[in-house]
DNA sequence: TTCATTGTACGACGACTATCGTAATTTGAC
DNA sequence: GTCAAATTACGATAGTCGTCGTACAATGAA
């Protein structure tokens, strides 16, 4: 059978989201750029952990990771031997209507701006 | 003459103030607080830090004003034996469009489903 | 089975954070 | 000059955070 025993990963349900939680996870550098990264791929796409290149080691990315699925900020699920990623847009978009969207304008803006 | 030699309260220029900053001031419970406090005065207005109840010591409150100051969300200034707090609103508007409303919006509705 | 790929667990480290209480400072009023 | 009010400074403490390296586990391919 497909995936008998994928291994399990808790994510909080959308009532258990924290506003404070998920701006806490957006307030770290490495964590905004896979934020923007995920966004970047467009509506639902997902991307394994290794597709995006952090600048700090593996367990370090692991653990950024970890923080924004445990916010409720991205849903991961294990696919073969890589961990795919996706923004929970519908989710936050539901709770926090257009947060994503203004904090991903802003981050934008930012980079614009320092370059 | 008036407020000589008002002590002076390092704020950070407009184009110094960092997203992530922002951010991670807005993440704190009780700075949340402060924040809405503050833009439920209206704008351009501004208070006492004695004005707003928070359920910590004087010296924490201290600590999390200056956090808001040090990351750009308000601008502080002596008054007397008081120093007032009002939101950088119109900066943070330049910088980030609509993330301060957003953010406040969020919060409302999250008051509003967790009570 | 063997191997490479992908990610985790664990322990550690230094830095930062939220909190407190007490003592000190600044200012305006009396 | 005294006094009360508002806030700060300082030092302490317990906890969290971002980071690392090494060793381990799960999966799919050869």
């Amino acid at each position: 059978m497909s995936t008998p025993t994928a291994r399990a990963l808790e994510h909080p349900p959308l009532e258990e989201i924290r506003l404070e939680a998920v701006l806490h996870a957006l307030s770290d550098p490495m964590r905004l750029q896979v934020v923007r990264f995920l966004a970047d791929l467009g509506q639902g796409q997902e991307a394994a952990c290794s597709a995006i290149e952090l600048a700090v080691s593996k367990s370090t990315t692991t653990h950024h990771f970890r923080v924004l699925r445990e916010a409720g900020v991205i849903n991961q699920v294990y696919r073969g031997t890589a961990k795919m990623n996706a923004l929970r847009r519908h989710d936050l978009d539901a709770l926090f209507p257009g947060l994503l969207d203004t904090v991903l304008e802003a981050e934008a803006a930012q980079r614009r701006r320092t370059g």
